[in-house]
RNA sequence: GGGCCUAUAGCUCAGUAGGUUAGAGCGCACCCCUGAUAAGGGUGAGGUGGUUGGUUCGAUUCCAACUAGGCCCA
């Protein structure tokens, strides 16, 4: 029985536990982090110290519900970049904070309250909804401080709160006294049963039966057309008869070629696809009698069928052939599209009918008339006027009432803008997005086609969950009331007291002996209408980076999904261009959404959700820090349960390094043995500085993934499987404090203390954790710790070179040494005898190795054989090791048995001697 | 229906300013080790570069259409 040498060896040995553990380690690291206030201090030493700022602005979630994963991947993505640029040395306060106004939390709440919702005082229900809010600010806030994101949450900012809402006020008030707020019409979908109007979220669309009209318009001018001697009409198709009395104009596409054609009432004029479909309702010649490209019908005037009035042919690009006659109704207060034709021919918003969905007085004919009852009465009108040329009826999706369930309509209401066009606001706005850097770059194109092409924006909402518009109009002439005083005067008010002081205030209490500068009434009246929330997170620059003098206006970064192209980087760039001029961001970040294994949406109903908080229960929020942190943000973004496994796996191999590399530190001592290193030492430096730079070029470029894959690598490849199996003979197997040893120690050490703050944005957690295992630090936390820099004089590309040289060598001795072993030749390398036969080009470069090769390729022994007539550089062959098995350090040896110690080489001999 | 974006091995990512056999790591298969051990090492097999056209002497790389998917609108 050979003696065992175990115990002789310097076997490695750490605490740093293999495995991870994180659901149960995290929550003690997050109160580690939390009890020293290791974010707080951090802070406080860059603003102290001087060296920059790097300012990335929140932007607030909305206050509803548990966070989900594309929650978690936005805020870790904004942590890895505040603690990357925090742990160089810039304050980066990371203030996070949240959306609390609107129709969700307030629906959430009618919801609760049952019938009550229709008595309820305004008061009460704006306080339940702030309750609301409130229960969901502090669930999110744990959820996100679960997933170990820095920032100071125990003073977000709030958009609910007073002074925030008193920002909102100033701001929005600013836009007024700048003249860029004005009233209009717009439609906005009604329910004329609730006489409420409705928010997208609260139609629903079901089956209806309408009636499905032909209705023939007479044209005025005959000028653009061949015809001059009969009647000639312009053929609309309508499902809602009712909105013909609001008719003002019928649009044709440009580029679509109509047709005139005989029918027994005259002359019709029809797109060129209808022909077919219209023939079967219509008694029609189907041989046309003209041509004419729906470009040159524009202007033509016809005669309304049934009103005193002219109707103007408009072109438009949303004019389709399929249904229909290739021809539109245009009524500009009943439908989006007739609206926007409006805005831009500049027609009136007509609505004739009234919030009961009656006509108005001036509807002849049919005032005071329900809609949708007076539909029969004006398809029998027509039919008298003889202009009714098909009458059918018709199933389709529309949009009803989901508390009444009975249709609703489209009706043009009074609402506040601001304009696009005042002050050239858009070309400003335009301006500014080119002076922004947009990653990825289309962004750029994105929201700049979108503010280019937007409408005014719709500051209005009539509900009760929101900031109020703060404006007096006068009772008797609707003039809007600015005067400076009194704003200030409201301003401060909302300021002590939150924005519910609007609903409470005497409207004489502000406008003591005030008349009405116009007219000069003093009857006044307070408008009730809120804020678009939009309006409320799009000041969020002025509420939180002018509020602290150590902030910076503007922030360096904004970074959210791409859906905030059209959300809030828009409604924070128009906000900003009318305070401050100028964009708010240098820099706007834009991530993907989160999609299941296959590049699918995320949805309850496909059942391919995964939730961070599961995640983090099973793996740990490390490992969904990892996930985040692998993936190329800039598209879509996958996740599944086989991407979390390969996950967990990285993990589990970058942790196994760290803790490799710890163990093997259990009896550094400290010291600088950098004039000691062997070169494959110094090829190690240099790999770790060229790993340093690729690594910080990636977070500066915020290009995670490039982390992510240069860090694995780097354990995978250089570490595990070359230079630490490489090492493990010297670790082991020398004297304790023999220089060489020390050498590979220091080296160790700087490769464990680099990687592990190079990690640390990202695998937070796990880098914490591994700090405490590391000796000789000062700092209590890798936060703490400066971010490694590169060592200038440790690269050495001549020796990469020539390394690459010796690995290529190793690759075929391991190819050769596979054969043998796959044989049953060999087992272990150390079994082996490699003799390289070379030439002399070869030769010449190993013979400065030649002491090292068995080390390189982990066998016992090398010999160098020159050959001239090889067909490659060299030949490997593999023979048995010489001698008999060292038990100490298993090199074979023809020594081993000829030393007083039978059982050891010399090498191990002097060791033990010693 | 419109605007923008994406599509390279089972997975996550490289790459080619158009030019010989498209790379890495993981996973997988097989083998070794048992002094990183619910670890470690080695070798190997995997890709019609979404599809179809076009430009070109030559395209994964440029262009177009289509398909699938994503975001935002309608």
């Amino acid at each position: 029985m050979p003696k065992d040498y175990k115990d002789t060896l310097n076997l490695p040995q750490t605490d740093f536990a293999m495995k991870a553990n994180l659901a149960e380690k995290e929550p003690q690291l997050l109160k580690f982090w939390q009890d020293n206030k290791i974010y707080e201090e951090l802070q406080e030493k860059n603003l102290r110290e001087g060296k920059g700022k790097f300012i990335l602005h929140d932007g607030p979630p909305y206050a509803n519900g548990h966070i989900h994963i594309g929650h978690a991947l936005n805020k870790i993505l904004k942590d890895i970049i505040v603690k990357y640029h925090s742990m160089n040395g810039n304050y980066s306060p990371f203030i996070p904070g949240w959306d609390c106004h609107g129709l969700p939390i307030e629906l959430q709440v009618d919801k609760s309250l049952g019938k009550e919702k229709e008595s309820i005082d305004i008061l009460r229900k704006r306080q339940l909804c702030r309750d609301y809010a409130e229960k969901f600010i502090n669930i999110q806030r744990e959820e996100f401080i679960r997933l170990g994101v820095f920032g100071y949450w125990d003073t977000p900012y709030i958009t609910m709160s007073n002074e925030y809402e008193a920002t909102i006020v100033r701001e929005f008030l600013t836009f007024v006294k700048k003249g860029y707020v004005y009233r209009g019409k717009k439609p906005v979908y009604w329910c004329p049963s609730c006489v409420t109007a409705l928010a997208d979220a609260e139609v629903e669309y079901a089956e209806k039966e309408s009636p499905s009209i032909f209705v023939a318009f007479e044209i005025i001018d005959k000028d653009k057309i061949p015809i001059k001697d009969a009647p000639v009409y312009m053929v609309i198709w309508t499902t809602t008869p009712w909105t013909l009395p609001a008719n003002l104009a019928l649009a044709v596409h440009p580029e679509f070629t109509y047709v005139g054609l005989k029918s027994s009432k005259g002359i019709i004029i029809i797109v060129k696809e209808a022909v077919k479909n219209i023939k079967d309702k219509i008694e029609i010649e189907e041989t046309p009698i003209f041509e004419i490209k729906g470009a040159h019908l524009e202007g033509i005037r016809a005669q309304h069928p049934f009103i005193d009035r002219v109707s103007r042919v408009v072109t438009a690009d949303f004019v389709e052939t399929g249904e229909g006659s290739g021809i539109v109704h245009i009524a500009p207060g009943h439908g989006m599209e007739d609206y926007e034709v409006g805005l831009k021919k500049g027609f009136e918003i007509y609505a004739p009918v009234d919030e009961k969905g009656r006509f108005t007085k001036e509807v002849p004919y049919f005032a005071g008339q329900n809609i949708f009852s007076a539909n029969k009465e004006i398809i029998s009108l027509l039919n008298e006027k003889g202009l009714l040329l098909w009458e059918g009826k018709i199933t389709h999706s529309y949009p009803h009432c989901w508390r009444c369930k009975k249709p609703i309509i489209f009706r043009a209401t009074t609402q506040w803008f601001i304009s696009m066009s005042h002050d050239n606001l858009r070309g400003r706005a335009l301006e500014e997005i080119d002076k922004v850097r947009w990653i990825p770059s289309w962004g750029r194109d994105r929201i700049y086609s979108m503010v280019e092409r937007r409408p005014d924006w719709c500051l209005s909402r009539q509900r009760s969950w929101g900031v109020p518009i703060t404006l007096f109009l006068c009772q008797n002439c609707e003039h809007i009331i600015v005067d400076e005083e009194l704003f200030e005067k409201i301003i401060s008010l909302v300021e002590k007291e939150g924005s519910d002081v609007w609903f409470k205030i005497n409207i004489h209490d502000l406008l003591t002996d005030f008349s009405c500068p116009k007219c000069g009434s003093k009857e006044f009246r307070k408008e009730m209408d809120i804020l678009d929330v939009w309006f409320d997170s799009g000041v969020s620059h002025a509420a939180v980076l002018d509020r602290d003098p150590k902030m910076s206006w503007p922030a360096d970064m904004y970074l959210e999904g791409s859906d905030q192209h059209r959300g809030w980087f828009q409604s924070s760039l128009i906000a900003s261009i009318g305070s401050k001029e100028k964009a708010p961001y240098r820099i706007v970040l834009t991530h993907g959404f989160t999609v299941d294994g296959q590049g699918r949406k995320m949805s309850k109903s496909l059942g391919n959700v995964i939730s961070p908080q599961e995640i983090i229960k099973i793996n740990g929020a490390d490992i969904v820090r990892l996930w985040v942190s692998a993936e190329d943000y800039r598209d879509d973004i996958k996740l599944s349960k086989e991407i979390l496994s390969r996950l967990t796996e990285a993990y589990r191999k970058i942790r196994n390094t760290l803790r490799y590399l710890l163990g093997n530190l259990y009896d550094y001592d400290g010291g600088d043995y950098s004039s000691q290193l062997l070169e494959i030492d110094k090829w190690a430096m240099h790999r770790l500085q060229k790993l340093i730079r690729r690594v910080k070029r990636a977070y500066e470029e915020f290009e995670f993934h490039q982390v992510f894959h240069a860090v694995y690598n780097f354990c995978v490849t250089d570490m595990s499987a070359f230079y630490l199996d490489i090492l493990k003979d010297r670790l082991y197997t020398f004297k304790r404090e023999s220089p060489e040893r020390r050498a590979a120690q220091w080296v160790l050490y700087k490769i464990a203390n680099s990687l592990i703050k190079l990690m640390a944005p990202i695998i937070s957690f796990t880098a914490e954790e591994a700090w405490r295992h590391l000796p000789f630090t000062k700092e209590k936390s890798v936060f703490l710790s400066a971010f490694p820099q590169i060592e200038e004089k440790y690269i050495d590309e001549e020796l990469e070179n020539r390394w690459n040289k010796l690995i290529e060598i190793r690759d075929e001795v391991n190819k050769a040494l596979e054969i043998k072993r796959q044989e049953k030749f060999i087992g272990n390398s150390l079994e082996a005898k490699i003799i390289l036969y070379v030439n002399k080009t070869v030769k010449e470069f190993l013979m400065g190795y030649s002491d090292f090769l068995p080390t390189l390729f982990i066998v016992s022994q090398v010999e160098l054989k020159e050959e001239e007539k090889l067909e490659a550089d060299f030949k490997v062959s593999v023979q048995k090791a010489e001698g008999e098995k060292c038990q100490r350090c298993w090199n074979y040896s023809p020594m081993v048995g000829k030393l007083p110690e039978r059982d050891l080489c010399p090498r191990c001999y002097h060791v033990i001697e010693s």
